[in-house]
DNA sequence: TTGGTATAGATGTATGTACATTTAATGTGA
DNA sequence: TCACATTAAATGTACATACATCTATACCAA
């Protein structure tokens, strides 16, 4: 089914607004599936991306401000989805010891595990070999980022 | 500026996690810039998105049924963001004659004066023609649907 | 007609985001 | 050393989302 029908929306003023309607609703159809497959380990998209980019850093800490600097969405709070994990025993907080208003935060045992167990399913998250050729998935990331590329002095 | 150095990932699994990954990093790019160009404006996105659905209804009214099912993030909540767009005199709403339980939801003629000051800058929303040839963007187009096309059963 | 069910929408709750402000620690220049 | 700016993080507020539940209306079959 195409974008027209899915959104019910019969025309668009050009290939280029369809293209930008068509990203978002492509993305938020994936995060929606993402977020449901995520439910079942108990856990909301953004406290998975944080879990990812301290497993990406274990052993070492990383702090709240290399959080957010990593994070997809820039901008979010990552102060308080931190805090969501410490209550579920995913990560650990310290104060850290060379700068004392910085926060260490790093991933324990029972996150690397609960992690270890979404791997298993991960491939779920991305279009597949079943959907797009590899070929076009390499044309797909060209596309986005010859996108983006007008717009790098921003942000 | 590719993907890599954006989210400082080194590497990727494979090209189909890079596309995932760099499908939720431009939309969520575009988006951000959106959002602060419709700020100007004093409205927020899906509140933008909800006028527009409106508009091209009008002069029929819509209902919040309706709306749910054309807005592009299917399971947000309508009643909130049509009192939202009420509360600023943009949109009216009275009880369906037909249908008691329904409500007719209409844009006003300020709505309507917002949306067109709105147009003036709306190619600024897209990639533009600056950015992608249209027989690019129109292959982002085919991708995106043909991506989207494995999961024709879900949702 | 009536009793059960489906539908439209509103509402409560937990979570997250955007942005401004606050607090504490650090750095810096006179 | 000390005033002042900068930085890291936390916090308050308005808004939005996901999901469950509730209320009112409509439908439908016996």
């Amino acid at each position: 089914m195409g974008l027209e029908e899915d959104i019910k929306q019969k025309k668009f003023k050009s290939v280029y607004q369809k293209a930008g309607i068509n990203l978002t609703y492509t993305t938020s159809f994936m995060m929606n599936r993402n977020m449901r497959l995520l439910k079942k380990f108990g856990l909301t998209l953004p406290q998975f991306n944080i879990l990812r980019i301290l497993r990406g850093q274990y052993p070492q800490a990383t702090t709240v401000n290399d959080l957010i600097d990593r994070m997809l969405d820039k901008s979010s709070n990552a102060s308080r989805i931190v805090e969501k994990l410490r209550s579920k025993k995913l990560v650990e907080r310290k104060v850290c010891e060379n700068d004392r208003r910085a926060v260490d935060v790093s991933i324990t045992k029972v996150g690397l595990d609960l992690l270890a167990k979404i791997d298993a399913v991960e491939h779920e998250f991305y279009f597949g070999e079943g959907t797009l050729t590899e070929a076009e998935a390499q044309l797909l990331n060209d596309l986005l980022d010859k996108g983006r590329s007008a717009y790098e002095n921003e942000n």
